[in-house]
DNA sequence: AGCTGGTGTGTAACATGTTAGATGTTGAAT
DNA sequence: ATTCAACATCTAACATGTTACACACCAGCT
């Protein structure tokens, strides 16, 4: 279903805000880079679904656009992982395969416990509140049944928390090796939400990080993203077609 | 210095072996990935230093082809973080940020440490004997003092622990973020070696692997990456230039 | 001199035309 | 009926033309 795309790039906003050759990275809003996001967000929330066919020529028809910047923006989407190209034959948004999702997971787990250390180690206070206010919100929208809510404000702890292990780039690198499973999670919302069990454990986590503690900070994590993984596999039973063979 | 590269892409091979639709992976060689390649090894090995303007024009009448494929493997290049792309005004060889490194350094250890905590519990007798082999072949290089060969040798051995974890695409996903670093030792290795202590290091981390030991095996690397992580660090001291402010 | 605005130049971004390869189909030979 | 080769079709890969923008430079003003 490409429908839902037509004409969502017109008028497209001015790329560069001043003079900054060389200077602070300003948000280049480039054609590519709106293509490429419209395309992501359409593939992780699962309006594109795995193993479809992505006609270039249809999504720059739609989106106003020439077909440069969408090859441009699939071909970005091809190195994450979310398309596959099959050259001078089609192009598909990628199926899942349980031997990616595997890699993926061990890759969040490796990098999000030793982040959570370093985020308990450093320990601000700032920080600290700031977990709180999103754990806050986050039994708010436990209460309200939404899961939608309940979904970013889950992707923008685990952000928080990358951002304060002080590693500049950190975040941006641990949300790309996590497409795999957020596309997997989005498709598991619709199912079993564990909202309860989730919040009782970012619970956890966010108390080992205020009590500067980074060992149960980790082990806390640990446990989080591992449970979450044993999740991702019920995926394939309930929704064998969206796995590649 | 963009010489080196002249005329290296002619007669290109033919792409693709055979009917292979959806099938197994093929090595789709298209120039793209050929340009890519290039580059990225022009870059790596500081044949094209940090800082130097890159024209694809240029690049594109060098190499034989149009200004399409190379555009495309800089942007890869781009998203890897080895070169910076300013729009409508040029692209140039990614200078070397300390904080973009530090990142890197903390992504290497924490994804190497956990591959081998589970290369060391896999712990197959084929990889063991393997691992030994480039532990020979290494002693070797050191003692002829064939600088390139024992990297290579090196990057092999990560290469292996990764594969031995038995995730698949595990070492690609670590290549990739490794490539920052392996610049920056590519650069190093020209001051200074420390060929025999990271050989003991070495034989450290392929015992606590071959003794089945996920625990010592994680500590022996730690200890291995971090001391890496000392020596990049001087090399601000002695080439400044190749940093960005 | 220092600041400001106009202009020129070079580059990446974008548009579009062309080529080559992968697949599906058809039809003839066996 | 089955096999296989020629062909048609569709798509990504590649080539090339065009546009828009960042920056440098210079002239004129204060």
């Amino acid at each position: 279903m490409l429908a839902g795309l037509q004409g969502e790039l017109h008028n497209l906003q001015p790329r560069f805000s001043s003079r900054n050759y060389k200077e602070q990275k300003v948000v280049s809003t480039t054609r590519k880079d709106q293509v490429y996001g419209i395309l992501r967000q359409a593939i992780i929330s699962s309006q594109l679904a795995p193993g479809e066919a992505i006609r270039k020529e249809l999504v720059a028809t739609q989106l106003g656009v020439s077909r440069t910047p969408v090859s441009e923006a699939i071909n970005r989407l091809a190195d994450e992982g979310l398309v596959e190209i099959y050259p001078q034959a089609g192009t598909f948004v990628a199926r899942l395969w349980l031997d990616k999702i595997e890699t993926a997971q061990f890759v969040r787990v490796a990098l999000e416990t030793a982040a959570v250390r370093r985020a308990a180690a450093n320990g601000t206070v700032e920080t600290a509140i700031q977990l709180r206010k999103n754990l806050e919100d986050q039994r708010k929208a436990a209460e309200s049944l939404d899961f939608e809510q309940f979904y970013e404000l889950d992707e923008a702890l685990h952000d928080m928390i990358c951002d304060a292990s002080g590693l500049v780039g950190l975040r941006e690198i641990a949300a790309k090796e996590r497409s795999q499973i957020d596309r997997v999670r989005r498709l598991l919302l619709h199912y079993e939400t564990r909202m309860s069990e989730t919040l009782l454990e970012h619970e956890a986590i966010i108390s080992a990080i205020s009590a500067r503690d980074p060992d149960l900070a980790a082990k806390t994590m640990e446990d989080h993203i591992s449970k979450m993984g044993i999740m991702l596999l019920q995926l394939q039973q309930k929704r064998p077609e969206l796995f590649g063979s």
